[in-house]
DNA sequence: TTAATATTGTCTCATATTGAGACAATATTA
DNA sequence: TAATATTGTCTCAATATGAGACAATATTAA
């Protein structure tokens, strides 16, 4: 694609989110030959909405349509402006002089977080990168410029909205126990919930559709399975 | 200011939301010879953060240092690329070839709302501008490209978080009573409370000092008068 | 000087919500 | 058939909320 197709300083950040089972996860790319972590990010061609690319972003990566996504801070500081990082990233992929000279401008990134069922995804690496995959979010390797900044926020929104909206199914497959969806939580907030009372508040709500039991062959009482009332 | 001084693409608009005492107002500005009407906005310095353009903006048109803000939304499709709107705003001026060409290109907006006391503003026109001016929420002339849009979500963001911080105080002066505060409410939900249960609502917070008792005239009880604990 | 009036600060009471534990129901294994 | 782990639901106390009631004023009218 030729330079001038992407507008000039502007980029987007994206903090996707996973949801292991235990654990929050978020999506990392490595770039070649030099350590580098990052958020996988992009940017908006001069023809096509600002949301758009983004989602377009996504699916190269994730191979998802219609994905949770909210965006939710746009960094214009001029500390994220280190050129000497893109130059390094760019010189390890074959150097400059192949019309990438506009990538060692100034940026201002406008971020998204996505909430994806992890089972849903093969992560997909750019040509940049060596690799595109999960991470702890509690043992995240140092990222570049201020994306740890970016994912500090993210996970900060995501709580805040948390009890306002119900957007926790977006983390879980169509079918999910009462458990799965208080693991969701307890991941989110960090903090142990109350079985009954969580249990009650969801039910409350009255968009869960309950379904059959599920049988996983545990000793115990089988749970009922629930998805989003659509 | 020579045109390489600022990023291209990027704008920023802000709306100024101020009380009156009974409704909530916000900024406009009517550019010369146009009819038109547009929120206040500006561009980012090649070498400036984005949060300080903002403040730098605010501070020309309201005269106000240190204004509560809050980024909440960037505006990046394509329907708000027209460029006959910003065309027809420089010919009123004098036309083009001023070094203004790089007005016409596409840009994307990154949205604020700023929370102000009404009283310590005397709205600045810039110079494309005839003038710069409170109006009542409800009662908006057209604005143009999206700007009604960016109005709309920047309610409805102030009112989502309402409840969560107390950020009413700042369209209010240092001190005020309860009914000026319920009033600044009451203006921003569109609704009616509870006397009895916001009072004790706000006292429950901690963070309201009480001094002395403000003596109108009024043939009534003088309610005290509050501050925000700081 | 006293009564009338509007508004304030606070209280009470009914209702709703929340936090924490208790208990029966069950799906499996011993 | 008993033991065990986990689930669905209930109960009860503690808190919070919604709505009205009432005494305490600051002023005006009589």
């Amino acid at each position: 694609m030729p330079q001038n197709s992407y507008l000039k300083h502007i980029a987007y950040d994206s903090v996707v989110f996973g949801f292991s089972g235990e654990k929050l996860k978020i999506l990392l790319m490595k770039y070649h030959n030099t350590g580098f972590y990052a958020l996988p990010g992009g940017f908006v061609g001069v023809s096509e909405n600002l949301n758009d690319a983004v989602r377009r972003g996504l699916k190269e990566r994730t191979g998802l349509d219609n994905i949770y996504l909210e965006q939710f801070y746009t960094f214009g500081n001029l500390e994220r402006y280190k050129p000497e990082v893109m130059q390094t990233i760019l010189e390890a992929n074959g150097g400059l002089g192949n019309g990438l000279e506009w990538l060692l401008d100034r940026f201002i990134s406008v971020a998204y977080f996505a909430l994806i069922n992890y089972k849903d995804v093969i992560p997909q690496p750019d040509a940049l990168s060596d690799s595109c995959d999960w991470y702890d979010l509690d043992t995240l390797p140092t990222l570049i410029l201020d994306h740890a900044e970016i994912v500090k926020k993210a996970l900060e929104t995501l709580r805040f909205n948390l009890d306002r909206k119900l957007v926790t199914t977006n983390l879980l497959p169509t079918y999910f126990t009462m458990k799965d969806l208080q693991n969701v939580y307890e991941a989110i907030l960090g903090e142990k919930l109350h079985r009954g009372t969580f249990q009650r508040k969801m039910l409350g709500l009255g968009v869960l559709k309950r379904h059959e039991k599920q049988y996983t062959g545990a000793a115990n009482k089988a749970p009922f399975l629930y998805s989003f009332e659509d």
